[in-house]
DNA sequence: TCTTGACCTTGGTGTTGCACTAGGGTTGTA
DNA sequence: TACAACCCTAGTGCAACACCAAGGTCAAGA
């Protein structure tokens, strides 16, 4: 039976960590009558490890307690887990896709920047860097700007 | 002079997040003598749009409200951008280095399960898929492994 | 025996960028 | 006058922890 810090040091994790899985009630250790230190036994740590494992492969915590809880009332959670994971692949394209575009924006101003001087704002501009390049790149809000302000 | 709703619909965002920029202190309306309501005028416009640009290229509103600050003070932010995107352009390649890592595990670990059977959970075995997948992966925590448990 | 250091507890806050809710007041139109 | 559509503040929730504070526990050495 493991205290926080052995199971964390176990695990190469932070004790926080393991009291935060076991406020999720990811982990169930028992309690040392006397002085109420959480205790782990054989059990947390095959979830545990089960719990990082299935960390590493994508799956949320709020994924890892619908799985763990299918399996502990003794049902299979494969399908679940193929499920889950077919979700969060395209999920994750998706945002990847979203990212590498965000990159190739940022890297296309930062080189585009490199031949443009230094600005003081003015009562037009705060910075003509980022003003500029979004006036070459987007026509956005643009559409609705016929009348005058105020 | 705009109210909340106003603002947000020309910009295409919601009031909440014109409320949200607002008590950041990104946005500074004026306040209507009599019902209280936020106005905003030309010049929340102009840092309205100049900060959905800033957002487009990847900045943070804590980046934001920096460079704000800096032009509002009449220097010029133009180093600080400079700065600011370079910086994020190191983290961003390295968080996607790592999403293309995951993306690749999953990929590999959901194709691999296509010829696996579901099965159902043991004392030893919580979800035999992801428990397999990792064990033909990884070495990780087994090398302190050699005492038994308790 | 007393102190030191390393451990443990609960409970709270901070991170990021909003979305959403409740409970209430205001404005404009039919 | 009723109703829709708007406004306000203040608070909660999300994900996955990290990092306090304030205090109790435990084992070992001087």
């Amino acid at each position: 039976m493991k205290t926080v810090t052995e199971i964390a040091r176990r695990f190469n994790i932070s004790a926080d960590t393991i009291r935060h899985y076991t406020k999720l009630g990811l982990l169930s250790p028992h309690r040392d009558k006397g002085n109420g230190y959480r205790r782990y036994g054989s059990t947390d740590e095959r979830r545990l490890r089960f719990l990082l494992s299935a960390k590493r492969l994508g799956f949320s915590l709020k994924d890892i307690r619908e799985i763990l809880d299918m399996a502990s009332s003794g049902d299979t959670a494969c399908p679940l887990v193929r499920q889950l994971i077919d979700q969060r692949l395209v999920a994750i394209r998706e945002e990847m896709r979203n990212a590498q575009m965000l990159l190739s924006r940022m890297e296309s101003a930062s080189e585009s920047w490199s031949r443009l001087p230094d600005r003081s704002p003015s009562g037009q501009s705060i910075c003509h860097l980022i003003e500029h390049w979004d006036s070459t790149d987007l026509i956005d809000e643009s559409v609705t700007n016929s009348s005058g302000s105020e």
